[in-house]
DNA sequence: GCTCATACTGAGGTAGACTCACAATAAGTG
DNA sequence: CACTTATTGTGAGTCTACCTCAGTATGAGC
């Protein structure tokens, strides 16, 4: 069923296709995190804090999330302002800054990824169950989850 | 080659790999992009000019592009500002404002989509023609070219 | 001719990234 | 032990790309 013509398809192609697919996406999620007080990015970092079970410093933080530590703190002030995530700091090296999930963080946490699957559902409905799979086997070559 | 476990993959993961593979796409084209002067959002709106045959009302330019008009306003400034677009009033209806590309704009469109072709080379590495092909078509699916 | 709709823009605001400079702490070295 | 150097986070300030709200100019209907 995925005969293009053989010449295949240009990457140009393909990197347009994705970055529109993203577009979407992006927009339909501001929406649904909207009702839960989070940006994109901070939706980004709560779901970061949430794995894992060692509390994260912020460095890790950054570094995971491929930004510099000055636009990390950002974040995190943010999420804590909002009773999300509690700062401490390490005991063991007490320049850093340990960051967890409050009880409250987890509770939206876990909304979140609600809303998450709700958007999805509507972005991927032309997908069965087995091109979904195939999409997600795909994505995960083209950006695999780690590069720190 | 595609069998992942039967329960298939959550939206939620689906939602998170698009994410991160828009992601790392964002970053690594803002680098490609840098040298000719582009930002993401002026290299998209310079793509969109350049399709088409009959020049495009900023209207219609917001539009396609999802955002309201008067964000389009500033992006066409930028281009217009080096030298890539050229505002036009419309002779038939004298509130609008077409744009059509310069020669300078077409050049630099060319080497834009060489430079992204690049930039998705080394993101698509991993993945052979038929891939791509694949990949490119469930993109398709999930966010088809036009929705105006 | 007066009202209403359409098409763009000026002014001003926000999120999320960036850099640069700096304070606090830790680690290495004579 | 004092001194230098490296690590960790943040304050201050900038930039892009959006947004909204309030205009201005033009066109269309009665």
């Amino acid at each position: 069923m995925a005969e293009e013509a053989a010449t295949g398809v240009s990457n140009a192609e393909l990197v347009e296709r994705l970055m529109r697919s993203a577009h979407r996406l992006r927009r339909s999620s501001m929406k649904t995190l909207a009702p839960l007080g989070l940006t994109p990015a901070q939706e980004r970092m709560l779901r970061l804090v949430s794995r894992g079970d060692a509390p994260w410093r912020m460095g890790e933080l950054a570094a995971r999330m491929g930004i510099v530590p000055r636009s990390a703190t950002s974040l995190v002030d943010a999420l804590e302002q909002t009773g999300l995530v509690l700062r401490a700091i390490d005991p063991d090296n007490r320049r850093s800054i340990l960051v967890t999930l409050t009880d409250r963080g987890k509770d939206v946490q876990r909304e979140m990824s609600q809303a998450r699957a709700e958007a999805g559902e509507q972005l991927f409905a032309q997908l069965d169950d087995s091109e979904r799979a195939l999409l997600a086997e795909l994505l995960d070559k083209v950006a695999p989850p780690e590069t720190s």
